[in-house]
DNA sequence: CCTCTGTATCTTGTATGCATAATGATCTCC
DNA sequence: GGAGATCATTATGCATACAAGATACAGAGG
């Protein structure tokens, strides 16, 4: 055959996606993205009527998200989208701290050229929009430096819980309220960071981001207890 | 009333545990223990009628092993135990050499004296196991020393990870065949955790406990390599 | 008037039944 | 005789029905 076997790697696999999965993806993004707030009760029977499906499928998907950390399964009670406290965050952060150093090591290591002038571009794409003061996109660039990092280093495992815990940390939307004072030093140290991932000093790389998680992790505190807590922010 | 209410918060509380949950943690422990071996089918049937349950909460237990990584659930053929590849091992080491270094940095800044006293109290009986060539019993205090060093980290976010990959990993069973002289290093490695958690000397413990999860992969590893794969030993 | 208890209702927990896709065996064609 | 296709069987995916516990309201007693 004259075609290269390679083109069946690249086609788009076929998902099929059980309802249970399709389920557990749509309410995990509906509790990120903070449609379901913190503390809201998840009616099976609403739930269902809502996404057309039966109690079946509905309850596995709530089992994952339970197990995942994002919703709160009691007894014959029901689910609930869990508050996320302040004592949750001053914990996540400095564990997501460590994992990011040991993937700023691991990519410093593994990372390519073209790895390091993605990240480049998006670098320089997060400063345009900083410059025009575009918070929203800022930060989807910011998360999605962070997370090329995380690739870069080439470990699935450590990818996948540096995800899992950003899922919940992001319910929190820290990004609101940021003083321009520390914004500016968020995008400083994000040059320094790609300046250590340039010269790939893997030692320093990791102690850049682990002081870079611990000042997102004050800017976030201080906002939680500024508006009393993301969690009784409940108010429709 | 002359009574104390708080009679009644010290008293245990009625553990009500669903089927579903039960049946995690069943499965959970079968397959850590390794009753379960990687690669093998879970029948929902056959477990149904070995557990005396319906598939209903069989099924929802079965989904939260899978987003628990322990098994994997084909559309439509059904859930297998996950085998562990050696680079799965390979990657999962670094992430738990990370979490336990920066349970060693928390431990030393909180632990009291009654947490090193039992941490050392645990380390003197692994020793005596060590010197009886009593391999399962080292094994287990061995363990048990390092949950209590996250333990005494105060961080639950960091302990549930750290046991969720301990678990996994621990199905490699890599305890088996370790060599006399790779014995006697890890119990001088500890001895030095242990008197740099007596020191508080948070960076050094940090860095020991780093080093010493690595020299654990690569035991586990070695020995993966010796029977060609934890993943090919099934025959019963 | 307040509190405690009993009951009704509703939600969750579990079991069962039906629909559908995957596996394996048999038959046919080459 | 071997390879491929078709059909039967089996297991999974989902829906529904039944059981049991929790909540809320009402009534009785203090």
């Amino acid at each position: 055959m004259s075609e290269q076997p390679s083109d069946f790697t690249t086609v788009a696999p076929i998902t099929r996606r059980s309802l249970h999965d399709e389920l557990v993806a749509r309410l995990r993004d509906m509790i990120v993205e903070g449609e379901l707030r913190p503390g809201a009760r998840l009616p099976e029977k609403e739930l269902c009527t809502r996404f057309g499906v039966s109690r079946t499928p509905l309850r596995e998907a709530l089992k994952v998200l339970a197990s995942e950390g994002l919703v709160e399964i009691s007894p014959h009670r029901g689910a609930t989208v869990v508050q996320i406290s302040r004592a949750d965050i001053e914990e996540m952060f400095p564990v997501m701290g460590a994992l990011e150093a040991l993937a700023g090591e691991l990519a410093c290591a593994n990372v390519d050229a073209a790895g390091i002038a993605e990240i480049t571009a998006l670098h320089h794409q997060m400063v345009a929009h900083y410059h025009r003061k575009e918070l929203a996109d800022y930060f989807r660039l910011n998360q999605q430096i962070h997370e090329r990092i995380l690739e870069a280093a080439g470990n699935a495992t450590l990818s996948a819980l540096h995800r899992s815990l950003a899922g919940r940390v992001r319910r929190a939307r820290y990004m609101a309220n940021m003083s321009a004072q520390r914004w500016a030093q968020a995008v400083e140290e994000h040059e320094q960071i790609l300046a250590a991932l340039t010269a790939r000093d893997g030692k320093r790389l990791a102690e850049l981001l682990r002081r870079h998680l611990q000042h997102k992790a004050e800017v976030v505190i201080a906002n939680m207890a500024a508006d009393g807590g993301a969690a009784q922010s409940a108010a429709g």
